[in-house]
DNA sequence: AAAGCGAGTGTTACCGGTAACGCGAGAGCC
DNA sequence: GGCTCTCGCGTTACCGGTAACACTCGCTTT
């Protein structure tokens, strides 16, 4: 025995005791109909008493189809994500794929670290969080050619599949509905620079302008997103500039910390202050007062992304294209 | 061609570019001191001008180790998980294991699933969230004979490794810590009952019976938590139960919501009310006012998990273990 | 009755790597 | 000079499945 093996049953254990050859167990377990009733009982039965755990690994690479698909997410902490997660796993999971999750951190090295991770475990598809990319992770999705789909921000040049919505475009809309309730000197407040962040951010600019409101009052940081840092930075901010009227936070997390920091300073919000934050969490409509946010349709995105994806593994050609799946101003009385 | 290959660059492409047998290239990229300078300078360039992407799948058949490990959490959007996750990726990561996340839902079934996923995957360990799992999935695990880590909580028959924290021992020291501020009707609030939810609550009552105290103040629901529902859940045990002084939340999520409804009903917390969460987010740190919480180590936990695991992963025999990572409560100021 | 056909099972080859062992050449040693 | 040892690479077999095709029957079909 030069090589001793994992000592977990496999097909042939199976077809010894049963007295068929593994072909035959495998067609047995897999598609049923193949096989004779009587036999395929004796198969099952058999599977069964040994405790038969099938080794993907083998199957897939015998298939070369692993039917599973990585997901890469920034957060494990940010609850965006998890909605777009199981609108996938919906759409994916019954269709027998398994959703294998990553965690950048946010990180361009570690995103093309995790492809290339994923890619040896020979996934069939991969989902990347927005649509920058390092030159060397676009090199490894091309060698791989295997259907990628990014997700949400658009891009005009799409490497294959691109689902999301326009932030740019989310951006300037909730300014301009600050705007339209009066506010003038109306603040942007960022942790984590991301590049949502900067289209959002770009999109606050475009509406103070044309506006032609000033577009000075802008506070980020590298850190990662926090209520407390939300807080901090609020208190910053109004320091800094006092006469501040709205600021628009990049994420609810933030807008809820700088709401908290309000009570602090028993600022009223919304009449002295209107407080905006992004995506449409839950918090938002629990604090008091709530919050106005931009809600972004998360679990569609995540169920569109399975549809497309379905199609592209079902051998539907690679036809780069963008979806828009939009947005909602929700202000929630509290602008 | 009986059966097209899978299209990619394989080590026997790279070997026959060089002139050498595909297990020289095989070593030149993996044992790169076992193959000559010169010979490895070139199969490193041709692996390179190629694209070589190594197939995991193959290698993880022949080698039968698969180099990754799987993490089942309940919720992508609870950040409890975030922390231990992090710790455990930076134990782990740094030895060459990838690790691949599940998610459950809080959902033994699906946990059930997702073990029979990983094993077919051929993980090479899998780490669990509690203590509990279905009779069948402990089955999958003693044919698997894989290590095995069972998190968060403790138990006193672990299947192998398990690192936590006794959840009854924090829930009964949060109570007592409310009682000791001179607090005598203190109620529990849980959503998503889960069995370190049932826990924290025995904790609760056996607090509350040593002091003579009333255990009738109870309300739960099996729906999951958010921030609203901590409002809401607040507000009927405020209407049914008038006098209550304390309130100790099964989770810092549910507490923020409740104090949010608290403001909505110009309440004070805590001259009026305490109030209490568990887990030690930061959120709890940035609502004004701060709230009282059960801290727990989870970055510690994480890399606990990934020291002991790599321990028998790397030969160390099984030798089923408990091991008790503790808590803090940090009353913040706010009993 | 010969040919055709479909259901059910087996044969053979292969997926893309890795383990174990083999073997020749040069080095070091006595 | 002969022996052993190590280095560097090749041979062979194998991991545990699956695809493609072959084969055997019994039953129609013409």
């Amino acid at each position: 025995m030069p090589r001793r093996s994992s000592g977990r049953v496999t097909l042939q254990d199976i077809a010894d005791r049963v007295g068929v050859t593994k072909i035959t167990v495998s067609r047995a377990l897999r598609e049923p109909q193949r096989v004779s009733a009587p036999l395929r009982a004796r198969i099952e039965s058999a599977a069964k008493a040994l405790g038969y755990i099938p080794n993907h690994i083998a199957g897939a690479l015998a298939s070369g189809c692993s039917h599973s698909v990585a997901l890469l997410i920034p957060s494990l902490s940010n609850a965006v994500f998890s909605e777009i997660q199981r609108g996938i796993e919906e759409g994916l999971g019954p269709a027998g794929y398994q959703v294998l999750i990553g965690h950048t951190g946010y990180s361009f090295l570690e995103e093309e670290r995790l492809i290339d991770t994923y890619l040896r475990f020979g996934v069939d598809a991969l989902i990347l969080p927005g649509t920058r990319h390092t030159e060397h992770a676009r090199h490894l999705l091309t060698c791989a050619d295997v259907p990628v789909v990014e997700t949400l921000e658009l891009t005009d040049t799409p490497i294959d599949i691109n689902v999301g919505l326009d932030q740019t475009a989310a951006g300037a809309a909730m300014t301009r509905a600050l705007i339209e309730r009066g506010r003038q000197r109306i603040g942007f407040l960022a942790a984590r620079m991301d590049h949502r962040t900067q289209l959002r951010m770009a999109g606050w600019e475009s509406a103070l302008r044309e506006a032609g409101l000033s577009t000075e009052h802008c506070l980020t940081t590298s850190h990662p997103s926090t209520y407390r840092l939300g807080g901090e930075m609020l208190a910053s901010m109004l320091d800094r500039w006092p006469p501040l009227d709205g600021i628009f936070c990049n994420n609810d997390d933030l807008a809820a910390g700088a709401l908290f920091e309000c009570q602090r300073r028993r600022l009223e919000v919304p009449q002295a202050l209107s407080l905006a934050g992004f995506n449409g969490l839950d918090i938002v409509e629990a604090t008091t007062p709530m919050l106005a946010t931009v809600v972004t349709p998360r679990r569609r995105i995540g169920e569109t992304i399975a549809e497309r994806l379905l199609a592209r593994l079902g051998g539907a050609p690679k036809r780069p294209a963008s979806e828009d799946m939009g947005f909602e101003i929700r202000t929630n009385g509290s602008l």
